[in-house]
RNA sequence: GGAGGGGUACUCAAGCGGUCAACGAGGGCAGACUGUAAAUCUGCUGGCUAAGCCUACGUAGGUUCGAAUCCUACCCCCUCCA
């Protein structure tokens, strides 16, 4: 096991918070294993990069030799979520919870050993617990206490509903913790309250309480708003290569060194002399082309990452046209077609409205030259490659 | 149950009888510049077989030559009182 200062110094790295601020060091000065917990979501998992802030830390205490609990709350996530209070979502089915914890498997054992990764259900005790148990359960926390939470406060005081069972998550959730015995529980900063509940009741019930670790939202392609699919400024992990090479490339240089500090699995000082070298002159691209390689390799393959690399060098620094070029065929209905309508056919434009939009602003090419003509008619039995814009190409034969 | 305020395009937000496919901001897209950086500048941002037409301002009707704008009913949201 590596040295307990150089464990803490990874461990903390690109943290939000440690509750208690030593507790970590003291849990790790036993020399034992620890358990580490993170609870998910039995919701369909669509992870994307900023998921996997998390799911890295769950790794970087595998390789460190504690031991990691992969929490599906399949019993909180049949009663339905409670932050979300406009709409209660419905509650899964065994089998799309069965189907969703597949999902994840897949998905995680690109980062997770799978051989050390212990993944649970809290049905698995809160199934079996009677009415009484979870009223006696619920006598261990308190109104006020529950009301210190601040989304609850601020419903409160602003005299808006908070059901009773909302009250009842963060007490499920904590017991997660009492049952697993969990040592440590991570979770993104949203859930610090939650975690926290783990800590109380733990001591309630005999036990050491769990130090908290919280993980920041991770910030978007844009910088700025946090990473998620409805905001389109994310990175999924089943993008292609090509798209995660290129989505990377495009971020910019300062959130670089952040994707670095939280996405990367490269040690701290490589990352430092790294950030020296660019400092020192170096073009921050190249530091870029590593991240990106590293990403790309991750979920999907050493071979796919450096062909991605090769195929974003020829087509953006060298304007060449992508490899792998959508083919299209489509029909004329009499011998020739009218630019706008091949290009919406395409799918290259929305609509012939935004194609007539593109070709105005010089925005599309036929084999690499730009028109400007938009009433062109184009006549059947042509191949060509159309390109809109500087990512959206087809090869479309008319017919 | 009573009183009042409001629902406008992806979001926020103007407009309150014609000049409104709808000001402005954000976002997005495109062009220039570049390292597909970022920042900046410029343009665009409902649809259509396209100098015209069609559909859109909560829903359904109505008044009018003409409505997002006025009237009626309904639905939804918010604030205050009980």
């Amino acid at each position: 096991m590596a040295s307990i200062k150089d464990q803490l110094s990874e461990l903390a790295r690109g943290i939000d918070e440690i509750l208690p601020e030593d507790g970590l060091a003291k849990k790790l000065e036993k020399k034992k294993p620890l358990i580490v917990k993170a609870g998910f979501d039995p919701t369909a998992p669509d992870l994307h990069l900023g998921h996997t802030v998390l799911i890295n830390k769950m790794r970087q205490f595998q390789e460190f030799g504690h031991e990691v609990v992969f929490l599906i709350g399949d019993f909180t996530g049949m009663i339905g979520d409670p932050s979300g209070k406009n709409a209660t979502r419905p509650p899964l089915s065994r089998d799309e919870i069965k189907d969703n914890a597949a999902t994840y498997e897949a998905q995680i054992y690109k980062i997770l050993d799978p051989e050390k990764t212990r993944i649970e259900f809290n049905s698995r005790w809160m199934s079996q617990m009677s009415a009484a148990d979870l009223i006696k359960l619920a006598s261990h926390h308190t109104v006020a206490r529950m009301l210190e939470r601040d989304d609850f406060n601020k419903r409160y005081k602003s005299g808006q509903s908070i059901s009773i069972h909302e009250f009842l998550y963060p007490i499920v959730q904590g017991y997660d913790s009492v049952a697993l015995k969990a040592d440590v529980e991570l979770g993104g900063t949203d859930q610090k309250f939650n975690l926290l509940v783990g800590r109380q009741l733990q001591q309630d019930f005999g036990q050491e309480p769990q130090v908290v670790m919280t993980t920041p939202l991770l910030e978007g392609l844009d910088g700025v708003q946090k990473m998620s699919k409805s905001l389109n400024n994310y990175i999924g992990i089943t993008d292609e290569p090509d798209e995660m090479f290129g989505k990377v490339m495009s971020i910019s240089d300062e959130l670089m060194w952040r994707y670095y500090e939280v996405l990367s699995f490269r040690k701290l000082d490589d990352i430092e002399s790294l950030r020296s070298r660019v400092a020192a002159g170096g073009n921050p691209r190249d530091a870029k082309f590593e991240l990106a390689m590293e990403l790309v390799e991750r979920f999907h393959d050493r071979k796919a990452a450096g062909a991605a690399k090769k195929e974003f060098i020829a087509r953006f620094q060298k304007g060449a046209l992508p490899d792998k070029i959508k083919e299209v065929s489509i029909s004329s209905q009499g011998g020739s077609l009218g630019i706008a309508q091949l290009l919406k056919e395409a799918g290259l434009v929305s609509s012939t409205s935004e194609a007539f939009r593109m070709i105005k602003q010089g925005a599309v090419k036929i084999d690499g030259e730009r028109i400007e003509d938009k009433s062109l008619q184009v006549s059947a039995g042509s191949t060509s490659v159309y390109q809109v814009g500087k990512r959206r190409f087809s090869r479309v034969s008319l017919t």
